[in-house]
DNA sequence: GTGGTCTAGACCACA
DNA sequence: GTGGTCTAGACCACG
């Protein structure tokens, strides 16, 4: 994973974003430590911080738990939680899309194609990465 | 339309992304006059000058030029433009919607069945709207 | 000749330039009447506002003066005066031009060279022009 | 280097050629920050707005690039970048200044006279300067 | 009335 | 400290 600084969602909610599917997706599962402070923010080359507002917001949606001098876990329910919020935020991604669509003037149908072609593509370069 | 200061893209950009989807879509024709920025401005509660910089990039981009004393116009090509720059951007919100999906480990099936949600729950949106 | 609305140069400042040089180049001679306000209005497809202020500049430097109910003429002097701040307008282009050079860390030689490759640019394009 | 708030050329396009001709001159070279927005408002005593505009412009076309939180920075290219577009900007200025002097209907060995002498006196003034 | 430039001063995210 | 966005209000050229 990394982070675009040109992006103009603030850095500090894309690595919640990020934490938060991988959090859905199992790769952290209830429980088990996430990767430290220092750990994420040299990956990431991005200021502690930043990783620090990330943890917070996280924190304050309960899908983390700090354990002092141990370091962030996920929570119980941390795993179902972050799998609602991730399809939310997809959901919230294609409406706008969509919406972005029909104020431009295209069809119902014109719009499913452009889907079907961006599903197309992400899917052949998801798996050329693997 | 209004604008919405929360959103973490910019204002103008937002700005621009409106003017540019109004010309995509035929509410503004080649040839034609857009809204004065003093217009705009009053409707968008948005101070003059945010609307001069979505003006200056929409220039940039060929989609309006000004003409002195009257106020900016629709070029010859500024509808194709338009229209091919908002398919774009559809194309790219569908693609990193699909992206996190696919990070917080969703099927493409399920994926699929977000997006026809989406389109049903904005279609009918559309349609009480009018 | 024609205006360029896009060129920072004030319009009115590109119609004084214009009709300094053809008095300059003898099209209009001393005693001659120069074209109207309104003509040049016209021909130039610029607010007669605009002219008038040209004419004021002209008048001012003593280029020409005005004969009531008939329209402006040129001074004695007028073509005299003419050549040489058409001179000087050029001296000063070419200063501009070469300072600008200097700052880019051109040679005195490089500069030249672009001078010259200018100059058979023009020559070539004015000699088409005939 | 100083900014002349009665040239029609926009101070923040000033601005712009100023810095690109750096560039172009090595002052800045590629990797190096420039200086910063208050830095080069305070130095030019101008607004920082008005600063702004011309790091935008620069950035549009690829001369720099921001780091976040620490400063704008010269591109790979940029060197190479400034040198044509500054060495087209002089050549523009001179094709202008030719046409000027053949529209006043001088010869082109005037117009090249004019161009000597222009080239000597800015020679022993950039001399004495040092 | 139109757009274009500029200043002054504010708040934000990031290092 | 850095750049980026926004507001308020001014003056200008042009029609």
């Amino acid at each position: 994973m990394s982070v675009d600084p040109n992006n103009p969602i603030p850095i500090y909610q894309q690595i919640t974003d990020y934490i938060r599917r991988s959090i859905a997706a199992g790769v952290y599962r209830p429980g088990e430590m996430i990767p430290s402070l220092r750990v994420l923010a040299l990956e990431l080359t991005v200021n502690p911080n930043t990783v620090q507002r990330a943890f917070e917001t996280l924190e304050r949606e309960g899908l983390i738990h700090p354990r002092k001098g141990l370091g962030m876990f996920v929570t119980r329910h941390g795993a179902t939680s972050a799998q609602s919020q991730s399809r939310t935020a997809v959901y919230e991604t294609f409406v706008q899309g969509i919406r972005a669509g029909y104020d431009a003037n295209m069809t119902t149908r014109r719009i499913r194609g452009v889907f079907e072609q961006a599903a197309r593509d992400v899917a052949t370069e998801v798996r050329s990465a693997k």
